[in-house]
RNA sequence: GGAGGCGUAGCGAAGUGGUCAUAACGCGGCGGUCUUGAAAACCGUUUGGUGGAAACGCCACGGGGGUUCGAGUCCCUCCGCCUCCGCCA
C-alpha cells in the first residue's frame, strides 16, 4: 500500500498517475477519510490526555486514604465520551485502510505511459526464432506422441489444467528445475523450501487479497491458500521485522508448486502447459535498499534471462506499460520466450520492483541513517518451469519427432535426445 | 486429538489493578575512560508507531474484544511456542 499520508498531501499527482493505469481509484476518498480520522483522532486524544492525568490523581487520593468518588464519577462520563468517538474511529479506520489498500503503486518515471499490453515496450532480444524445413508442433502433440505428457489422465485423477508428466518428460520438468536452482545459488540466492500452504495474513502481505481472492484456492479445513507463487510464503518470511542494513540485499530463490485458479481464462490455453491450475515455478526474491532497488531490479531480470540464454531458447524482455503493470508493483519486465505454436513470444518470466508497497504493507524495515525505513521489495520468476519445458519441447524438437536435450541440461537428464 | 505451561525491548527476564513501560536486573549493541593495541574493568548510552511548526500529546506488553475512573496484571476469544500423552509418514 501507499503511504496514506503522501496520498492526501500529493493528491493530484497521485490522481494523474492513476489515470495512466488500468480501473478506476477512488483517491479523494482516501483524502476525505483521512482528514476525518484526524479530526477524531485529535478529539480522542486530547480526552484520553485529560484521563490519563486525573487518574493518577485518583491513584494518589485512593493511596492517601481520601474519596475520590466525584473525579471518578467525572471519569466515568469522559470515558463514554472517548467510547463514543473510539466507536466512530473503527468505523473510519477500516474504511481508510480499505480505500489505500485499494490504490495500486505509482508507476516509477521510467515506466512508459500506455493503456495495455499493446503499449509495452520491447527492451531487447536474444536469439532468433526458431525456423525449421519441416512443420514445428506445439508441445502438446510433442508430449503425446512421445509419451511425456499426459492430460488425459490427469483429467480423470483431478480435473482439467492439469497435466501426467511421464517418463523422461517428468525428468525433464526435474531437470531444468535443478539446472535453475543451482544456477541462481551459485548467483547468490539462497535457495528456499517454503510451505505451500500459507494463511490469510500473508496472503495479504504480498496484495493476492483482498482483490484478488477468486484467483486462489483456499484450503477447506483450515482456511490456508495454496501458494499461488513462491513470491508469498518467500516475501512473507521477514513480514514484521527490522532487517540490518549492512544484510541488504538479502536475495532468495525458492522451487515450488504453484496453485492458480485461472478464473476468468476459461478458453485460453486450454491445450499444454501454459496455463495450469498447479504449475511448477523458480521464483527469485530479493529485499533491497531503497537507493538502489533500480540495480536490484536489473540484475533480477538478467539473472532470470539468463537462464534461457544457458538453455539456448530465444526470447525477448518487454518493459510493460502504466497500463499492464500489475497492481503493486512499480515498474516490470516481462521475459517472453519464443513458442513456435504460438507463432509469437510467450511471458515466461514476471520481474517486479514493488519500492516500498508491499514493504509498508507488510511492516519490514532496516535500520537506516534516518531511523527506520521500508525496504524495497522485488521478484520476478527464474523461470516457470512448465513453460520452459514447453518451450524445450517445440525449440528444439526434431523432424522426426525427438526432441534434442539442450546442452546445459544433458547432466541432469543423463541423455542428450528425447524420443 | 487430550492435559498443562508460556508469549513483556536485539536476546534472557522482573513486574500479579493505580502515582517508575523513556520497562528493574542480566547479556548483547553503540560511545567513552584506561591501554602501544586489544581484553578485562569502569562510566555513559540504547523500543517503535503516530499527531503537531513547536511546546507537548496519543498508542503499543502475541492479535482482537470485554470488565474498570484506571489493565502487562482480571475475563472471553483467536494465533504462536514449550512439556507430557495419543495418533502418524
Amino acid at each position: 500500500m501507499l503511504d496514506v499520508r503522501y496520498i492526501a498531501e500529493h493528491a493530484e499527482e497521485v490522481k494523474e498517475a492513476m489515470s495512466h493505469r488500468s480501473g478506476v481509484y477512488d483517491v479523494d476518498k482516501v483524502v476525505d477519510l483521512y482528514s476525518k480520522r484526524k479530526k477524531l483522532l485529535a478529539e480522542t486524544e486530547q480526552r484520553k490526555a485529560l484521563r490519563n492525568k486525573v487518574s493518577e490523581q485518583i491513584a494518589v487520593i485512593k493511596k492517601n486514604k481520601g474519596n475520590a468518588d466525584d473525579l471518578i464519577a467525572e471519569m466515568k462520563e469522559l470515558g463514554e465520551e472517548i467510547k463514543k468517538f473510539d466507536d466512530e474511529l473503527a468505523l473510519v479506520e477500516p474504511a481508510l485502510k480499505e480505500a489505500v489498500m485499494s490504490i495500486p503503486n505509482i508507476p516509477h518515471p521510467s515506466v512508459p505511459i500506455g493503456k495495455d499490453d499493446g503499449d509495452n515496450v520491447e527492451v531487447r532480444r536474444y536469439g532468433d526464432p526458431r525456423k525449421a524445413d519441416f512443420e514445428l508442433k506445439p508441445h502438446w502433440d510433442i508430449g503425446a506422441a512421445l509419451n511425456i505428457l499426459d492430460p488425459q489422465t490427469a483429467a480423470k485423477i483431478s480435473g482439467t489444467r492439469f497435466t501426467v508428466y511421464r517418463g523422461l518428460g517428468a525428468r525433464l520438468e526435474r531437470a531444468i528445475a535443478n539446472f535453475m536452482l543451482d544456477t541462481h545459488t551459485a548467483n547468490g540466492y539462497t535457495e528456499i523450501l517454503p510451505p505451500f500452504m500459507v494463511n490469510r495474513d500473508s496472503m495479504y502481505g504480498t496484495g493476492q487479497l483482498p482483490k484478488f481472492e477468486e484467483d486462489a484456492f483456499c484450503v477447506k479445513n483450515n482456511g490456508y491458500f495454496l501458494v499461488p507463487t513462491a513470491e508469498v510464503p518467500v516475501t512473507n518470511m521477514h513480514r514484521g521485522e527490522v532487517l540490518d542494513e549492512k544484510d541488504l540485499p538479502i536475495k532468495y530463490c525458492a522451487y515450488t508448486a504453484c496453485f492458480r485458479a485461472e478464473a476468468g481464462s476459461a478458453g485460453r490455453d486450454t491445450r499444454g502447459l501454459i496455463r495450469q491450475h498447479q504449475f511448477n515455478k523458480i521464483e527469485l526474491v530479493k529485499f533491497a535498499h531503497p537507493s538502489s532497488s533500480m540495480d536490484e531490479l536489473e540484475s533480477l531480470t538478467r539473472d532470470a534471462e539468463s537462464i534461457l540464454q544457458k538453455i539456448g531458447l530465444p526470447y525477448r524482455v518487454v518493459c510493460l506499460c502504466t497500463g499492464d503493470t500489475g497492481f503493486s508493483s512499480g515498474k516490470t519486465y516481462d521475459i517472453e520466450v519464443w513458442m513456435p505454436s504460438y507463432g509469437r513470444y510467450v511471458e515466461i518470466s514476471s520481474c517486479s520492483n514493488f519500492f516500498d508497497y508491499q514493504a509498508r504493507r507488510m511492516n519490514i524495515k532496516f535500520k537506516g541513517a534516518n531511523g527506520n525505513e521500508f525496504v524495497h521489495t522485488l521478484n520476478g520468476s527464474g523461470l516457470a518451469v512448465g513453460r520452459t519445458t514447453a518451450a524445450i519441447l517445440e525449440n528444439f524438437q526434431n523432424k522426426d519427432g525427438s526432441v534434442s536435450v539442450p546442452q546445459v541440461l544433458i547432466p541432469y537428464m543423463g541423455t542428450d535426445i528425447i524420443k
